[in-house]
DNA sequence: CAATCTGTAACCAATATAGTTCCAAATTAA
DNA sequence: TTAATTTGGAACTATATTGGTTACAGATTG
């Protein structure tokens, strides 16, 4: 458990709830299609709600629902919810500021990361949800004539 | 510690070392500017060192050598050797193959995460360590002039 | 009122990171 | 030859993160 699958589990869900928007979707079913504990889907399902992509309804018969049109969510906006963090790390400890090196490198690599993760961000907002869902109806189609 | 600082540390070293290329530089020396101790040190060394970027020569006088030009060291290429992974994370568990989605999901966002990677890798590959040294250099020159 | 579902707390097992101590082997220099 | 230095790496540890699990209060439905 290196590094989180937040990211990943969280565009599942969006997926999932892009197809059906009518009825409220509960943690359990999602935890279903996920393979994992509905917890862990209410935990992520809370962060995405704080971020205004879904809203949840208390009680029986409730569940969540999707708030935005799939085309309207970029891949983007829902890494930035999730709080991924930056692909690149900074030394534990602040290096020796005595060397000229250890003095300046972190503003140096700031720089440098930061040019590479908006790189990173820029292509995924080239994406939304619905076209998630529509590569994965695509997929399947392209299964059928397999099998 | 949730994500390694190896790529940050490896870039750290390899720019200490640009600025002597003559005689070795030790472990020891390297630990004092990363403020970290000299087996980290060694650990990261001996990645680089299988990936061909440093030699080592054991014993008294011993040390490291820079074995590339500091203008032939993509930021990529010390990426890569750091076998840092990818910053996308699927799912632990195998997603649901009844489920629709849970069945292409992998496929579908693998696509998508391969070329957000991709991009970043683009970005990075475009620095060099001897950028990086000089980016070091402006800093330095630049703190004079204030204090 | 019973059943269902959210929202969250609490706890746990597994894993990764990096700090630390230690020592064999290689090399240099006296 | 001997002492000092340095790599290379094993072994152990503290700490943090992740996500799996149980539990339960509160809201909602029928």
């Amino acid at each position: 458990m290196n590094v989180s699958t937040r990211y990943t589990v969280a565009l599942h869900i969006l997926i999932l709830m892009a197809t059906d928007k009518g009825t409220p979707m509960t943690s359990e079913f999602i935890a279903g299609s996920v393979n994992t504990n509905p917890v862990f889907i209410r935990r992520l399902l809370g962060r995405l709600k704080d971020h205004g992509f879904v809203e949840s309804q208390s009680g029986a018969r409730g569940g969540w629902l999707l708030c935005k049109s799939p085309d309207a969510i970029r891949l983007s906006d829902v890494r930035l919810a999730m709080e991924e963090g930056s692909p690149f790390t900074m030394h534990t400890q602040q290096p020796n500021p005595a060397c000229p090196v250890g003095r300046s490198i972190q503003g140096v690599l700031g720089n440098v990361f930061a040019r590479a993760e908006r790189a990173m961000y820029d292509d995924l907002a080239k994406s939304t949800v619905a076209d998630l869902l529509e590569s994965v109806y695509k997929q399947n189609e392209a299964r059928q004539n397999v099998f």
